[in-house]
DNA sequence: CACCAGGAATGTA
DNA sequence: TACATTCATGGT
């Protein structure tokens, strides 16, 4: 069922390679800058990270908190993100040493305590696991329930998506990662300022655009 | 000028 | 459980 939207993105957009990480340090830390945050201000802050050689969670715990605040300005919530950032990286490094050695370990712990870092909330907590350590969780965001909403004309409880996309998909990690990968893709291409953009390429109609407009 | 962006914590009822 | 407020920069 959840396959004909798959599809349906998948014929515009191919294999997105998402997230857009040259580490998963590095997408761990994308995962705390981009928390209500356009991606444009995200990368320049990750760009300065990375000339800092700051994209690396030990690195992250060791640095001081002021000099953090000025590398991640342009993402906003600077001073909440810091904390975030400070604190994610002390409890991941001191529990486990390296991101690493969180991957194929039994599910329920791992998810367990990435929700009890501050900071890190529902949909954070599943970009972490699957972007960054690949569990086979699916993704939900406002964008998705959007865009199932108008899909299927009718609305998700997100609990119902989540759990019908990862049966459906069957643990195959690829394809979770792109489908809320195309997701976010398509909104930002598309529809952002009227609901008739005439671009939409799902069913040849307007499905799409952000805002509360309905 | 208003509104939004790849949310979460905190407080109230 | 269900909302309201706060956090903050930068693009449109």
């Amino acid at each position: 069922m959840f396959h004909e939207l798959y599809n349906e993105l998948y014929k515009h957009y191919g294999d997105l390679q998402w997230w857009p990480s040259e580490s998963d340090d590095e997408t761990v830390i994308g995962c705390i800058l981009t928390q209500n945050t356009s991606w444009s201000n995200v990368k320049k802050s990750i760009d300065i990270l990375r000339e800092n050689d700051m994209l690396d969670l030990k690195r992250i715990r060791e640095i001081d908190e002021t000099k953090l605040q000025e590398y991640i300005k342009s993402s906003g919530y600077y001073t909440i993100k810091t904390r975030y950032l400070k604190n994610i990286a002390s409890s991941i490094i001191d529990n486990y040493n390296k991101l690493e050695h969180m991957k194929n370990k039994d599910f329920n712990e791992i998810r367990s305590f990435i929700k009890n870092i501050k900071g890190v909330g529902n949909e954070t907590m599943n970009s972490i696991l699957l972007y960054a350590l690949d569990y086979p969780v699916f993704v939900i965001d406002s964008y998705t329930l959007r865009l199932f909403k108008r899909y299927y004309g009718k609305e998700f409880a997100s609990n119902d998506i989540k759990t019908g996309v990862e049966q459906e998909f069957d643990g195959n990690i690829f394809r979770l990662k792109n489908f809320h990968g195309m997701i976010v893709q398509l909104s930002k291409e598309y529809c952002k300022k009227k609901p008739e953009c005439n671009k939409c390429f799902i069913n040849n109609k307007c499905i799409y655009f952000s805002g509360n407009s309905k």
